[in-house]
DNA sequence: CAGATATGTAAAGCATGCTTGTCACATGGA
DNA sequence: TCCATGTGACAAGCATGCTTTACATATCTG
């Protein structure tokens, strides 16, 4: 799955650890995320949205193979 | 974890195994996120959101707790 | 009554998400 | 150079999501 978490962590000047910190979850939990080694669940992909002031949808790129 | 899965899946007219089907999931699935007993992953999330014409946000009602 | 359909739940097992700890590498500043 | 910061990745372990199988209950219909 292809997300928008990089550019917007980035964009926020946040390390991946800060954002982490902020959602309340791992640095490698992000790392993980922005490298495509797994998707989030679904209550952390809500965090990210919230955080970054959007919706999962627009976060997330989700085709329709996963 | 709220959700508006039973609403939406029952105005649809289908049972749980029906849209278990349609979206590739056991009808068990359907009926533990219906009952509250987990929430889905990001992608089932988004199979049932798209599946109901709806968005995420507007499917599931997730709090600040969980 | 018998059979079909719908739902709730449980157990065992596998797959995935997330943790802490650790190592490695790159970059930038004193 | 030395040190701090940022990133990528791996392992072990625990928690959660999902599967199949199975059993129980309820309702509806013949």
């Amino acid at each position: 799955m292809e997300s928008e978490v990089r550019d917007r962590r980035q964009a926020a000047g946040l390390s991946q650890a800060a954002l982490g910190a902020a959602l309340g979850v791992s640095r490698q939990t992000i790392n993980a995320i922005e490298t495509g080694r797994y998707d989030p669940s679904l209550i952390l992909a809500v965090r990210l949205a919230r955080f970054f002031g959007s919706t999962i949808e627009e976060v997330f790129h989700i085709e329709d193979n996963d």
